[in-house]
DNA sequence: GCACCCATGTAACCAGTTACATGATTTG
DNA sequence: CAAATCATGTAACTGGTTACATGGGTGC
């Protein structure tokens, strides 16, 4: 029963705690989606999947009159989820636009080379920043999720730190001088 | 004329020098692939797409009885590229299986998430260790094109000696010695 | 003669996002 | 009472990969 890609934060999230689709869609919002994101359009047909071959359950709690249902992993979901956690990570794809733009750079001449590094430097920036502003909001919930957050931070800041440098020599180079 | 994600790589080769379709694809996989993939299933609609829109111009230059179509900008190829290069770079996706498995890792306890670290250094060294192979093949085509090289080296390399050091700080936290 | 590379192309499939429909509850 | 949030779900679309079909050229 071949998972996809998408069950795997599923079977993750659902390995923290009980939740619904909602609630998955939202904590993955607030926390791996710089590193795996996932759409309602997704989720919702995945979890009734997962439902089908019983790695999940679900359970009808409606709040009120507002219908909602909780899925919690079952011990097969739990033995699935430990067995791909011992398997060795396969799928490392990127997409990174600021990349290809340095790549490419010099057919607009160095000062381009130098704006693509700055544009890039700067994208990383915010997202360095975005990752240090929920640090601190989720109080220490679990250990590992903590260390990707950190992962995260020390990432960007090292991306930002690099070209930075390179825009450096890049800019001596051209024979601009450095700070003024 | 909205450009897909493709055209960008595609504009860009041509940028270099004129291509065909199967040297963009074999090119792209010696070089961008690690950020910017592209297949044939995209490749060849989306070089007929940009001839017909009059960004490159495509002309038969069969090798003996093998056909062959070489692209290359036009004059509005050549400021569309231009125009996109100095645009503010938009894409940046990633799909990292290692670190949502970090990220999940204490499901299954500490030991999980050690060994999830190695994972992730073993796969990161691994691609630098290719990154280094194709570097000194290329001699200095164009100078962007090996910065972006070196980018993937650090990058690598970093996320290797980061991962090495949580590596020891949970060993030692787990109350196993570091070396010996 | 076989394997491999050059070269173009497409059909079938898969994964994923966006945008919408629906409706209850909460909050200002 | 309006707006935001909780909650589920789907249809249409987009982007992309895989695998195949086809055929000539090159090197062993």
């Amino acid at each position: 029963m071949e998972l996809n890609a998408t069950s795997r934060v599923i079977l993750g999230m659902l390995g923290r705690r009980p939740m619904s689709g909602y609630d998955i869609k939202s904590f993955v919002d607030r926390s791996t989606r710089f590193f795996w994101a996932a759409s309602y359009g997704q989720i919702y047909p995945e979890l009734r999947r997962l439902a089908d071959v019983g790695l999940i359950e679900g359970t009808e709690e409606p709040q009120g009159g507002r219908k909602r249902i909780s899925y919690r992993l079952t011990a097969a979901g739990r033995r699935a989820h430990r067995d791909w956690l011992a398997a060795p990570p396969q799928i490392h794809e990127s997409r990174d636009e600021s990349l290809l733009k340095i790549f490419f750079s010099d057919f607009a001449g160095p000062e381009a080379t130098i704006a693509a590094l700055q544009a890039k430097r700067d994208q990383h920036a915010a997202i360095a920043e975005r990752l240090r502003a929920i640090g601190p909001q989720h109080k220490p919930p679990e250990d590992s999720a903590l260390l990707a957050l950190r992962f995260g931070i020390a990432f960007n800041d090292f991306i930002v730190a690099w070209c930075e440098r390179e825009a450096e020599t890049a800019r001596a180079r051209s024979g601009q001088p450095s700070v003024a």
